[in-house]
DNA sequence: GTGGTCTAGACCACG
DNA sequence: GTGGTCTAGACCACC
């Protein structure tokens, strides 16, 4: 996996792990890759896919069972939806509002963007 | 003022300066205030203020006379938005896109948020 | 039956059987479940329960006999009391003192929530 | 500085200044040492410190200047008393009750405990 | 096997 | 100077 430059690896790998539950790679319940595992597959050190397992740990996302791992919590949708999104409206919309004012991006741009985004999903389900 | 947390002081004296522009506080030809004069009025380090000054002269948006101090070009709303743009399109879009589809944020919710910003910005400009 | 985060589930075992033989769930010469039984009634391993008893057995609380099981012994309220106790007291104390200082924990908070428990454990026994 | 075994040394680190807080060695705005300065002077590392200013930081008790460092936030005081005042009375009190049950622990005990830390403290204060 | 913690050491962006 | 991040490697308790 190749991470972007402009972003703690930590949190790339917390919404790597996000994605897989929202897309349905893992589901309620489902028991994620150990610390070690994902570290190797991922390629980065033990210790950062912990900090990403701790933050999703701590807004409930998932739970930890000792000796045994982590899981996907029962209701990790709807904690994701909630949390991250707040998240993301209070503190990112608001840049991203003034940016498009100000470097004038129009609403299609976006939508537009989002309709690729969503077919390019699709096809990946599909494979 | 206030400065997110999430970004760099510097960027956000940039954006603040590029605002000033769009908005019209500051026309072409303009002289900017002296580095320590936004430094002392914004609270940050003039090491800052030139940082975000020296941005805005890489892309031209901004010119330098010696001494004198720095002055808005004749096309730097051009230069904003061209620049700039790209910049959002190409680096930040993709990241917002794939949180609006995580968080489910739809299409309606940014337009809306634009819409209130659009009025807020106009009745700025009336005081 | 679930367990708290913060402590060891070997040793939460080993509180839950301690409580029943001051509760008198188990009395004097009773024999205990074996370890099967009580760690699928509980949920865990076989291993956490054999740990868990190996403590009760080391502080002569409870005694063995080979092939048929774990026993309580003649006078295991009295030594719960002692060795217990006394760890309680040098271990636990002083950090419950210094956080009743410095989060304001009346000593009043604490007679109620006694209290509290105490009525709790009257009316669990009489049901 | 010496650590007890029994609990994360990041945590004891946190605690740390919390207790220097609440018994004013740093008032609301003080800087605190930095991470490295108080990492040398606990014998720790960097690392461990970071851990513990990070708690305080979520838990808003301290603040953060960027390439400044952390700051005691003004109302430092009440979000100790607030949040980590819960956290004891919804964690450890039950456990803490229930163990002063089993193992026969009165509440004049706890009391005169408390009685000679604060006269413990009052002495500190003195010299 | 699992996660949790700590150390040592390094590099980076920022002010 | 400050904090933020990442790696490598180790040891531990727990299940």
């Amino acid at each position: 996996m190749e991470f972007r430059e402009n972003e703690a690896i930590y949190a790339q790998v917390a919404t790597f792990v996000i994605e897989g539950i929202i897309l349905g790679k893992w589901a309620a319940g489902d028991k994620l890759p150990s610390v070690r595992e994902l570290a190797s597959s991922l390629q980065v050190n033990p210790h950062t896919v912990v900090r990403a397992y701790d933050i999703l740990y701590s807004r409930e996302v998932i739970s930890n069972k000792r000796g045994i791992g982590f899981f996907v919590q029962e209701d990790a949708k709807e904690k994701i939806k909630l949390y991250s999104r707040e998240d993301f409206i209070k503190r990112e919309l608001p840049e991203i509002i003034k940016s498009m004012y100000l470097f004038d991006v129009s609403i299609k741009e976006i939508e537009e963007a989002l309709i690729i985004y969503k077919q390019e999903i699709q096809q990946t389900k599909k494979i």
